[in-house]
DNA sequence: ATGCATTTTGCATTCGAAGTCAAAACTGCC
DNA sequence: GGCAGTTTTGACTTCGAATGCAAAATGCAT
C-alpha cells in the first residue's frame, strides 16, 4: 500500500479514515504501517502471523472498526458463505425456519430467504439463487427435474426436507409420512373405528400425497373400504369446510376422520363441536399430522405424529454443510420416523 | 479480452467454456466475439447498446447460462440489493416474516435472515450485518442506543418494526398498542367488568410494556384500583401458569384478563375451561392482542387488536427502500391503529 | 560471526462486473 | 465524398480481500 501510494497518489488512496466510507483492509494496513496482506491474514484463522503483527493490526481493526466485507471474500474464495432457504409457504413452518436458522448461523454460515407463493415462481428464484452465489440451497419447496438438474450442473449442493424424490439420486431429509399414517390407522383400527373420512392437502404437496396414500393404502390392506374423501389447503378454515362436505356426503358422520396436517385437524374439530353438534371423541375421532404446537392446547389435545423437526432441521443442515465441504459426496435420503403422539382427540384406549 | 488473451495468454483465460464454473461475463464476450464491458451494457437498463449488439449477446448469453454474478456486482456497485431482517424470535413474527419477504422479492431486493434468541446475541448479528454489506435493515429486535448509532454512522438505513424509541430519531413503523390496549379496556369497562387481572409479556419486551403500560393506565385513568398482575412469556404455557398465578392472588377470580398477546389469552382461556371450571366468557372475560390466526378460531374467539400487518410489512419495506435510494431522508416515525375484534371471550353486548 | 533452515512479511495478481474515457462506427447534411 | 455530430464499442481501471511466491527476518547450530 505505502509502495502504491507512492506510484499513484490518488486522493482516495490517502485520505487517512475516508470517513462515511467503512474502512477497508488498505485503511487498517495503512494505519498500522504493514500490508494488506497481513491484515488479511489476521483474519485467517491458522495463517502464519506473528504474535506481533497480530496485536498490532488488531489495535487498528479496533481503532477504525474494521469489518471484512464478506462481498468480496467471497468473490475471491468462492465461497460466499451463504445459503438459500426456499419455502413454499412460511405460515406452516416457523418452527422449521426457526431451526434451521438457527443452526446455520452456530456454523457462520447466512441464511438467504427466499419465500415463494405459487410454483410458478420457482423458476424465478432459482435465477436469484444463482446469481447470489449461495453455497447450498435447502429446499422446502417442490422442484422439477430440469431445476434439480441445473443444481448438479453449477455444483451447488441441493437438499430438500421433508420431500424427495424416488426416481432422482437427490439428497433429503423426511419425516416417514407414510408410515406415521400407517400408527394412526393402525391405532384407530385397533380401537374399534370402522368408518373413515380423510381430508388431504393441496393435490400438488409432495407431503400431502405421501400422507393421504399412506392412510388410504394401509385402510385398504385392512380391508375398509367406507372411505370418504375430501381436501382442503393445510388452513383451519379448509379443514372445517372438508368436514361439512365429508358429512354432506354420508349417511353418518364417519367413526373417524384422518387430516393431512394438524390445522386442518384443528378446524374439523371445532367445526364439528361448535358448529355441528358432534362430541370430539365420542362421536367423531380426529387425528392429524405435524406435532404443531396448537396440537397440545387443552382445548384439542390432538393424537398426531410429532415430526422431529429439531433431528430433521439438523439432519438438513449438516448433511448440506458435508457437501458444501466435499462436493463428492453422493446423494443420500434419510427418513425419520414421527412420533405417535396420544391426545384424547381420538377414542382410544391407552 | 481478445486483446488480454494476446498479451498474456493464460490458460483460464482461453479455455473456451470452463466447464463446471458457471459463466462470466468473459465467457460470453468471447463466445460473442466483443468486449466484456458490452456485455456488462446489455445488463444495465437505459445502456448505449445498439439492438445488433444486444441480440448477439442475448444469444451467447443463452447458450452458455449466464447469470451475472451478483456478488461481484455489489462489490464494484457497493449495493449488495440485500436487506437485512432481524427477528428476535420468529415463533411469533411467522406472518411478519412472509410479508416483508414478500415484499422485498417484488422490489428485486434480498432477504439476508438474522434470528436471535438472546438480546446477547444482537452484537454478533450486528457484525454480520456489517460484513455482508446490506443496503438496510428491518429489525424486529431491540438495539440500544450505541448499535442503533453504528447504523448512522454506516450509513446504513434502518426501520424498526413495532418497536421504537421516544427520545431518539429512528424509523420505524408500530402498531399502537397503547391505543389498542384503551381501546379493549374502554370495552371491558363499559360492558361492566370492574375488577381485572393483566398478563404481560417478557420485562424486556418492548411491545408488552407498550400495552401493558397502556391497559394499566387507562385503568387507572378510569379509577379501576382492582387490578392483579402477573407476567409470561407470550407462550400457550405462560398463558396458563399467569393465570394459575393471577387466581391465587385473589379471593375471587376478576371479571376479566387482558393478555399481551393472544397466545398467553389462549393459554388463559383453556386453563379457565379446562382446568380451573370457569366458563369464558360467563365467569371470566378474556382479551388478547395481535388478531393472530387462532384467535379467530371457533373454540377461542378471541376479543383482540387485530394488527395491521400487511400495512405495517408495506410501510416498513418502502421507507427502507427509500432511505436506501435516499440517504437523506430524515426519519419517520409512522403509528398504525388496529382494529378492534368483537369476539365472543368477553362479556361485551353487541 | 557464519551458514542454513524456518518463519514472517510484502508484492503482485486474482475473482467478476461496472464505469470512465477515448477510439471507432455510424448519421445526416452540404 | 467529406465533415461535424452522435451513437456505439472496447481498453483499462476499479471495488476489497485472498493467496502464490519471493524477499526479508528470525532462529539455531556450529
Amino acid at each position: 500500500m505505502a509502495n502504491k501510494s507512492q506510484s499513484k497518489p490518488k486522493l482516495s488512496n490517502v485520505t487517512p479514515i475516508d470517513s462515511g466510507r467503512p474502512a477497508t483492509s488498505y485503511d487498517v494496513a495503512r494505519h498500522a504501517g504493514v500490508s494488506q496482506s497481513a491484515v488479511s491474514r489476521c483474519f485467517k484463522p491458522g495463517a502464519s502471523v506473528s504474535k506481533k503483527m497480530r496485536d498490532r493490526v488488531m489495535k487498528s481493526v479496533k481503532a477504525l472498526g474494521y469489518q471484512p466485507n464478506a462481498i468480496a471474500r467471497g468473490l475471491i474464495t468462492r465461497r460466499s458463505n451463504m445459503v438459500g432457504v426456499i419455502v413454499s409457504n412460511l405460515m406452516f413452518y416457523p418452527e422449521v425456519l426457526t431451526e434451521l436458522s438457527k443452526r446455520f448461523t452456530e456454523r457462520g454460515v447466512h441464511v438467504l430467504l427466499f419465500t415463494i407463493e405459487h410454483d410458478s415462481d420457482v423458476a424465478r428464484t432459482l435465477d436469484q439463487v444463482w446469481q447470489y452465489q449461495v453455497d447450498g440451497v435447502v429446499a422446502a419447496a417442490w422442484l422439477d427435474k430440469d431445476q434439480i438438474e441445473a443444481f448438479n450442473e453449477r455444483n451447488v449442493p441441493l437438499v430438500f426436507y421433508n420431500r424427495s424424490f424416488d426416481d432422482m439420486p437427490v439428497t433429503s431429509v423426511c419425516c416417514d409420512q407414510a408410515e406415521g399414517e400407517r400408527k394412526l390407522v393402525d391405532l384407530l383400527v385397533d380401537n374399534g373405528h370402522q368408518s373413515f373420512g380423510i381430508i388431504s392437502g393441496p393435490k400438488d404437496s409432495f407431503v400431502s400425497v405421501e400422507r393421504t396414500q399412506g392412510a388410504l393404502g394401509r385402510l385398504q390392506d385392512l380391508g375398509i373400504n367406507e372411505i370418504t374423501m375430501a381436501s382442503g389447503h393445510y388452513t383451519y378454515e379448509s379443514g372445517r369446510r372438508a368436514l361439512q362436505e365429508i358429512i354432506q356426503q354420508t349417511e353418518e358422520p364417519p367413526d373417524a376422520v384422518i387430516c393431512a396436517n394438524d390445522m386442518m385437524a384443528i378446524g374439523c374439530m371445532d367445526e364439528a363441536r361448535h358448529h355441528l353438534n358432534l362430541d370430539v371423541p365420542g362421536q367423531l375421532s380426529v387425528v392429524g399430522f405435524d406435532g404443531s404446537r396448537s396440537s397440545t392446547w387443552s382445548g384439542y389435545d390432538l393424537v398426531t405424529i410429532q415430526q422431529p423437526v429439531e433431528s430433521l432441521a439438523e439432519a438438513a443442515v449438516s448433511m448440506l454443510l458435508d457437501r458444501v465441504d466435499n462436493p463428492t459426496l453422493l446423494p443420500e435420503k434419510r427418513l425419520f420416523s414421527g412420533a405417535l403422539r396420544m391426545g384424547t382427540s381420538a377414542r382410544i384406549k391407552r
